[in-house]
DNA sequence: GATGAATGAGTATTCATTCAT
DNA sequence: TATGAATGAATACTCATTCAT
């Protein structure tokens, strides 16, 4: 309906950045606890203290602050885990991102309700769709520099190990969702080292 | 299936039952093709030529009516994946199952409507949960039997293995919702032959 | 969002056909009293003691509610308008006409109403429109006919004269809207009557 | 023209004026493309670079706004229309007149959409209302003058002729919104001049 | 068993307007 | 004078669900 630009133009007051922070945290968190579909912009705007109008003064959906809510996320919980580890083992480096997937539990919540909702809004997908990739990417350069740093097999498909690790951690995601009991850990920690293992003897 | 399904007590009668599974089949193309939010009651009434009240009559709520066409296709989808393969290698069991990712997609589809809606609806919940931790407990049977007769390492801890390669297949739902490109099924294939390759030579 | 169907198919139920026509009675009140858009779906509900959503079991919209309401008011109003009066001269006819025009203020009224929505809807632009033009080749063919059995100057422009005519109607009403002060309907009746002697006597 | 148009008092900077007459330039654009009611404050404010906020320091409300437009609109659209043109029949004061109606059409929509608001905003409908009281007034008397001048018929009614032809106009403007199509200006012109024939030959 | 009219509560979103800075 | 963040109230519309017939 309208034929011009959005709000949100210029640089931002420092009392409407805190607003915006406070909106975005307290999304996040309404959104893991009680899932995307279940709270209203008005829930939000009540927590916050503001009015509903408000809240489109700095998102332009309610999809719009679900997918900037799942951007920030991932850039905070994932930031780690795309540096570059230096000179290790592909063993060492998985074992100590899958040991401590608790961790990154929030993240997988927010993943699976940002895949529903991606389901139906075209923005939504191709917004988290994007941030997924990248990272895949990132994760895949990491990967190729340790498999010829550390001389592993060269014929291994880093590319595809890092789509099946990353699908296993979001998969971990779809069934804390359906409240399935996950292994330890440890065990966890143990399985990703002991596989990752059949890339380093050479081949097979 | 389900103890709670029918309302109406008693034997059906044949156009019941009919109508029943038109109401699955039909519910379960579109909450795979639209997505299970975005599909009404009345959009299913219509498209079946019965009135919505009518549908209260098949199914307890539209939540049951989910967990119902979940709980089917996970039936037809993953029968023969769960049948004992007999003697075999588990590379070439997983293999087999791997190569062929793409045909289930519609089922992972399913679950990832699950899993939200999961979220809200402490029936759903229990519902696929406890069929996935089912179909979890039957695979490790299978992985533990194969384990013990083809001479795998003793030592491999097949359970964690399992929710490993399942949780990756529910990730790949995840992916496709938000329109990742995905490896080809010959690289999946591939990929976790070798990764369990780890498990054959004997210890590690 | 919806691919199929719409409400509102068989026959209605007896009470149904209550509801509707009340809702349209007064929808027609209140649009004329207190303006389309001043009027609210749930002010209208609650004075017929429904629920909005009862509204829309009736009505696709609250455009169609108008468009509905505006052609009713067109088919009762205008129906005797729309007769053929028979052997008459059309000063007579005319004269008659429009010296009662005060009897037509609310379909004035709801005329103004529905071209203001009809600017910005299609729909009640499409259908108001037509009805406009089946009404104004109706009086078309009756002027000609008068024009031909009365022996009329041949050579008046019958259809000009009657979008004059009911251009003017129409204007009324636009001054009404406005509080101007309109002229008494002898001094109405006498000035067409007038005009319209000019295609009489055949001279010029 | 308006005494409560500048909510701030004393004389304009120069680039006051320059804001408003360019947001009275875009606002009569606007709504005539797009209809008042669905053009926004904000809108208005985007397209001439300013807040909305700053919008109100010219105009008291968006209602004033319309107003103003309008006002302006009749103004300059009406102005030699009410210049006594002198010496001349009443015939071909009107056949001129009338020829070029085409050329008031965004006059005629403007004045659909002051009716329109008029109906539930008292202000607008005063100030619009006395400025067509005032124009039928000025029309009337130079209508009378040309009467006696002339040697029309002196018991012809001048005040309703002026009221009709002006109510046909605005009518035009209501069959306009609707879509319905209209006579060619030529047409127009022969009928108002053959209608206006009538009050010259004496009376009848 | 089925109908379909109605409920009731809710939803995201929009908008004219205000006011501290 | 202008900004832009925020208000507050309203809006059309949707939907799962119920129940008298």
């Amino acid at each position: 309906m309208s034929a011009v630009a959005e709000p949100r133009s210029g640089p931002l007051t420092p009392k409407a950045r805190e607003t915006r922070a406070a909106l975005l945290r307290s999304a996040a968190d309404e959104f893991v606890e009680r899932g995307y579909a279940a709270v209203s912009v008005r829930d939000l705007a009540r927590r916050n203290r503001v009015t509903s109008g408000a809240i489109y003064g700095h998102f332009r959906n309610k999809a719009d602050l679900l997918a900037e809510v799942v951007e920030e996320r991932i850039a905070t919980d994932l930031e780690h885990a795309s540096r570059d580890p230096g000179p290790t083992s592909l063993r060492t480096y998985l074992g100590r991102q899958w040991r401590n997937y608790r961790s990154r539990r929030a993240l997988r919540t927010l993943l699976v309700e940002g895949a529903a909702a991606a389901r139906t809004d075209a923005d939504v997908r191709a917004r988290i769709g994007e941030l997924q990739e990248a990272k895949l990417r990132e994760w895949q350069a990491i990967y190729r520099r340790i498999q010829s740093d550390e001389g592993l097999d060269p014929d291994a498909d880093m590319e595809t190990l890092v789509v099946l690790l990353w699908a296993a951690e979001l998969g971990l995601g779809l069934l804390e969702a359906l409240d399935v009991e996950l292994p330890r850990p440890g065990a966890w920690g143990r399985i990703v080292e002991r596989l990752v293992g059949s890339f380093e003897g050479g081949d097979r």
